[in-house]
DNA sequence: ATAACTGCAAATCATTTGCAGATCT
DNA sequence: AGATCTGCAAATGATTTGCAGTTAT
């Protein structure tokens, strides 16, 4: 997928154009900047790393304004948000990703993604049993890796 | 549960008492009263719901005092801790109750506690593919009621 | 006696907010 | 033009920490 982020990054930046406009919101050079960098990522990020990656590619801009544009594409569903421990929160970009879960390592910090079809049956059960509609779930598992 | 939680707390204070001899850490009322006041609970509660109960009962009580015995309960494995949603942490007893996992009303915050064996059975297959030991995990789901 | 604990107030740290000036449409 | 946005700096809010006085062992 790193590829052809190119072509990828036409895409999304479609997106966002589309979900702007639907929103009556303004097109500026931030909201394509930040999601241009968070589609060059590989992984997860924090609101650091966003930052220095902007300024290390001449980008300047303000946390404030970070914060308010990963808000913007949390609801554009354009990006995932995580708190997989304390401390500052983590990003990944979500268009081409498939919907996945987590595994933390928690003495390496190494954090491993899966995907396991049975989330989904767990998921429906519920939507039965309780009469409710599901929207979003957050699944972690805390572990270390065997010696 | 909560009909004879008098004989119920004198276990956990048993657990705690042990738990405290082993780790050379003093016996100190505070710590006892949280640990009652706790067991009292039926449901979920936060530092604030917490302090507020105590002094209700006429145990003054610092915030920081809370805070640093929640972190030595759940240590000694005697709470848990979710992050159902920002802001505060919510804790609940745990020595009586099996694990279990949760549904999020987004509308009305309100909590439902469910049990799948289906998640045990995703732990013990990641176990077996990343050769990992799994301590800990968290699944929340998040939704509404049907209309 | 003495190491651990409590409680206050101050510090921390991620995130949010107020607002003045800049900028999309 | 006019509403939205940006960016600074200050505010927020949950949690943590420093430290002086207290207490369990």
């Amino acid at each position: 997928m790193a590829l052809n982020y190119v072509k990828d990054f036409e895409i999304v930046r479609k997106v966002l154009s589309e979900y702007l406009e639907e929103n009556g919101q303004r097109k500026t050079p931030e909201r394509y900047a930040i999601l241009e960098e968070i589609y060059k990522m590989d992984s997860h990020f924090d609101v650091e790393d966003l930052h220095i990656q902007m300024r290390a590619n001449d980008f300047r801009i303000s946390r404030a304004t970070i914060y308010n544009n990963l808000e913007l594409l949390l609801e554009a569903k354009l990006i995932r948000k995580h708190r997989f421990t304390k401390g500052m929160a983590r990003y990944e970009k979500s268009y081409f990703n498939s919907q996945h879960d987590h595994v933390i390592l928690t003495d390496t910090g190494e954090v491993i993604e899966f995907c396991d079809p049975r989330i989904q049956h767990i998921k429906k059960t519920l939507q039965e049993v309780f009469n409710i509609t599901i929207e979003s779930h957050s699944l972690h598992f805390y572990g270390i890796r065997q010696k």
